[in-house]
DNA sequence: CAAATTGCTTGCGTTTTGCAAGTTACTTAA
DNA sequence: TTAAGTAACTTGCAAAACGCAAGCAATTTG
């Protein structure tokens, strides 16, 4: 797999982020983690987007050579592995919640879709606060 | 081109969002409308990272569908189309700003870039009210 | 100890990308 | 007034990436 091929190496911050998860999933497996607390294959493979066992391996393996996230066995369960956000992969927070924010604008919402909106209008530093938190703690034990 | 087979409409916030610019090209053209101004085929053309003829017409095409740019033709050359951003093209505005203000952390900037990035970190808003500005201008003419 | 779970890898057909070479409509310079 | 650009694409095709299904190794559970 030549990872390098579909990079712009521009030397633009914008291409830089895009390098790494200017695709379809690269994003929703760090949604996943910071909206939602998941960490294992599994919970990824769980997702509504139903992403492909291949994709999936072959992005996670991307986000810990890009320092996104790091991976560590599971001590309850020795199948299975942990992964964990670094604080690069945490800096991504405001970048997903501003892209929730803009597609509140759009599209029909549920009700914690709502509310995670409007908490992103009314307390956006106190919301990363808690997420920076969680996963902080998540660090430690990792 | 079936463009409807590369979407998860699976509801998301953040999956929405990527259906429209989660690729490596789109959320480039947007930056040059909303950071270097830029309005028209050959502008796009021009930038580094070289994207190919087809990929930009599908690509403006694309975000002309979604709303998020409008296209017309320049008044004093007819041969020359004009891309004006929307109000929803414009509210990306954040979202291009937290990309580049994390990238920010992690790239080797040169002296634009820093400035650019001292900006959004000390007037954030202030920067997004110019942009904004800006576009709303240009709007009027299109 | 057989069945299930977890986290993958492999094969293979389909889709998307990227490069080069046109094409059409208009503008400019001679 | 016409030949040479210029702007915005389109087309063809090879290469890369994607997506689905199947398989597999290392645990863990009943």
């Amino acid at each position: 797999m030549k990872i390098d091929s579909k990079k712009h190496q521009s030397g633009c911050l914008i291409a830089y982020g895009l390098d790494i998860f200017g695709d379809r999933w690269t994003l929703l497996i760090i949604r996943d983690m910071i909206l939602y607390g998941k960490r294992t294959y599994s919970d990824f493979i769980a997702a509504d987007e139903k992403i492909a066992t291949n994709i999936l391996a072959a992005r996670l393996k991307l986000l810990e050579d890009e320092g996104i996230v790091t991976k560590s066995r599971d001590r309850d369960n020795r199948r299975s592995f942990i992964y964990t956000l670094t604080d690069k992969g945490l800096g991504l927070t405001s970048v997903v919640l501003e892209i929730a924010r803009w597609s509140g604008d759009y599209l029909r919402q549920n009700k914690n879709q709502k509310d995670l909106v409007r908490r992103i209008d009314a307390d956006r530093d106190g919301l990363i606060a808690e997420i920076v938190a969680r996963v902080r703690e998540e660090q430690k034990h990792a």
